[in-house]
DNA sequence: TGTGAAAACATACTATA
DNA sequence: TATAGTATGTTTTCACA
């Protein structure tokens, strides 16, 4: 675990926000000077507190209006079984994303589809032929909102 | 709805993977000028397209090693409850999402917590006394895969 | 689209605690 | 030893012809 002091806390805050901003402009709100902010940016990617960079895209503009969550349980949960759905479940290029957790179902998958016909078509032709998937429940996303997070 | 050409689709794709990539090194890949890349870029900024860019933390590096999702079905579900809990729930550093969902719960939230104690703390203090909260069901996740989705 | 000024990034070197 | 600052080269951004 890496620690951090306020100035790096400070900076990981202001980048979770909006990462599109300089070292200098960044580092004259937190009263340090443009080098000294760029190395602990620098830092901190060495240390592997940040990842890296994504672009945050707006689906909806992009004509993929339907978001659904999926709630899927394995009907058999060998070591291999779940090895084998996440492999194919990686292949659908509609899921954004594959969350393995732990309660009813096994997996909860965010399906993107460009509408519910769309959505119809993922379901029944991808998901539901998914290799040991069992019971599938689905919740449509009627609204999200993304906050930074502690720290 | 935006309409995209081969290119730009290119470019979302490449840039949702990785987001700190310059425009040269981009269009150099696409066969591309340096400024052309750079104006496509910023017109899909301008289109909405893109919302922004973010940073890809490493919450257990920084010591938030427990993520849980959290379903959470409203007790009383008017207009005024929504907003009601949506403002409250906003308020709690440890949520990192916010999603209202059509289903069995009406809301899911992801919450990140330092350690087990620490998320028992989040769920008593902060989530059980949330205006309107009735049911909660939480499921712990043990691993998450990103994928770029559609496009 | 290509050019060039302005800005941001990145590094060397020095100072300070 | 660790992190600050100043100075400066390099790359990227971005407007204009």
């Amino acid at each position: 675990m890496i620690d951090l002091d306020a100035t790096d806390r400070a900076l990981l805050r202001a980048l979770a926000v909006d990462a599109s901003q300089s070292a200098s402009a960044l580092g004259r709100r937190l009263g340090l000077s443009q080098p000294a902010t760029w190395r602990r940016i620098r830092r901190l990617e060495e240390a592997g507190a940040i990842k890296g960079r994504r672009l945050r895209l707006n689906a909806e503009a992009l004509g993929f209006g339907v978001t659904v969550f999926l709630g899927v349980k394995l009907a058999t949960k060998g070591r291999v079984s779940l090895e084998d759905f996440e492999r194919a479940v990686s292949a659908i290029p509609e899921v954004q994303r594959v969350e393995h957790i732990l309660g009813l179902y096994d997996y909860r998958l965010r399906v993107v589809a460009r509408d519910i016909p769309d959505f119809e078509r993922v379901l029944r032709r991808r998901i539901m032929t998914l290799p040991g998937a069992g019971e599938v429940e689905a919740n449509v996303v009627l609204s999200e909102e993304r906050r930074p997070g502690p720290l």
